[in-house]
DNA sequence: AACTATACGGAAGGGCATTCCGTTACGCAA
DNA sequence: TTGCGTAACGGAATGCCCTTCCGTATAGTT
């Protein structure tokens, strides 16, 4: 994850800014601070996490809080983005040190663990708030590329079967990674393992 | 849904009351009324509608409500425990209706359509509130031997492979049906589908 | 009809989200 | 470097909603 990511973050967080004139740098400092905070309390409490703790660990007051990001959702949305863009660029690193097929694999490895972890994205995804609108858009737009270039390069050695598009893989496993209370939690890696094995097959 | 599912709604409402001392014919009424009412507003606005606006379409005071349902979870969990025996009575009455095949297929449509529904129920269970956690076991524990008799009646005519059981049938399609925002919604009921083409063949 | 325990209603208390505005300090220009 | 204008800050104040509490009402019993 590079500067880029915290660019479009601090940008979506201040929508049209002027462009002649520049965020001042303890705005940008701040709102990094707030996500690199959220991002971690998130992780622990969950999305519905007091708004001061999240505070508190970055170090600034409420109101700089809703001055970056007014609604509770633009906090979730940006931080969401930042882990979808990880998720992302991993597809890349990936395809650069493994062989297609392994890349592929290890790649929706990362890709399970990202959305079976992230308790917010569902929520989020299905909560019917219009503020998540084009979150699964962003979602699509996004991962459909990367896992697109994991896909192609396997494919074209013959490797997985021509007739799955990525969207699909994305869907399906996105949908079967979701953890199942007092299910045993390898239920989902085993569906998923067989849904992995079956794109080698026609 | 017969008197049955309000009685066992209540008792788990007020948890074990003394067998010797009936409760109040008011009382009854009033837990009544708060169900249909929070299931109403929850179908609505969603599980975390203010607790005023159930009351108010009860027609009884808060106090009356936390009275019977001291924890916030205590009524989501009747409101979709009724709706759980619900879909499990409906299997009980399509197998008396329709052949074998014909019940299957329409019970996991109504099914799909509970799941889907409500919103609710797959937060609950993924929330990790341990209010929660015996949800899951009632929801199995319903629905399974309810899907079984349709399976195994299809199953004993040749028309359901042998190799699946109802349990993984109930879990696949609960993950399959969760709507996904942006995304044409009929692609769960072809994901579906298709899924339940793939059980008539070994 | 009187009595008792159950149940009711809504006011009071407390916590958290969100707003508002006086104060701070960044960045630019002279 | 100094001074100014303005972006940005912090946290007190507001208001909503959950939850508790207790005086009052009433069902059921004798």
């Amino acid at each position: 994850m590079g500067p880029t990511d915290v660019d479009s973050a601090t940008q979506s967080a201040a929508l049209n800014r002027d462009a002649t004139r520049r965020q001042r740098a303890d705005a940008k400092r701040n709102v990094v601070a707030l996500l690199e905070a959220a991002t971690s309390v998130f992780a622990r409490t969950g999305v519905d996490a007091p708004a001061k703790e999240i505070t508190a660990l970055a170090g600034v007051g409420v109101g700089t809080l809703y001055r970056h990001f007014p609604r509770r959702s633009d906090l979730i949305v940006a931080v969401l983005q930042q882990e979808i863009d990880a998720c992302a660029s991993a597809a890349t690193a990936l395809s650069a040190e493994h062989a297609p097929w392994e890349a592929l694999t290890t790649w929706i490895g990362r890709f399970t663990e990202f959305v079976g972890t992230k308790r917010g994205l569902a929520s989020a995804l299905h909560s019917g708030d219009p503020a998540f609108d084009d979150l699964p858009r962003y979602f699509m737009g996004r991962l459909e590329p990367a896992l697109d270039g994991l896909l192609g390069a396997a494919r074209a050695r013959g490797e997985v079967r021509a007739d799955v598009t990525a969207r699909d893989v994305l869907l399906t496993v996105a949908l079967l990674c979701q953890p199942v209370r007092g299910e045993d939690p390898h239920l989902n890696e085993r569906m998923i393992r067989i849904f992995i094995e079956g794109l080698r097959h026609s």
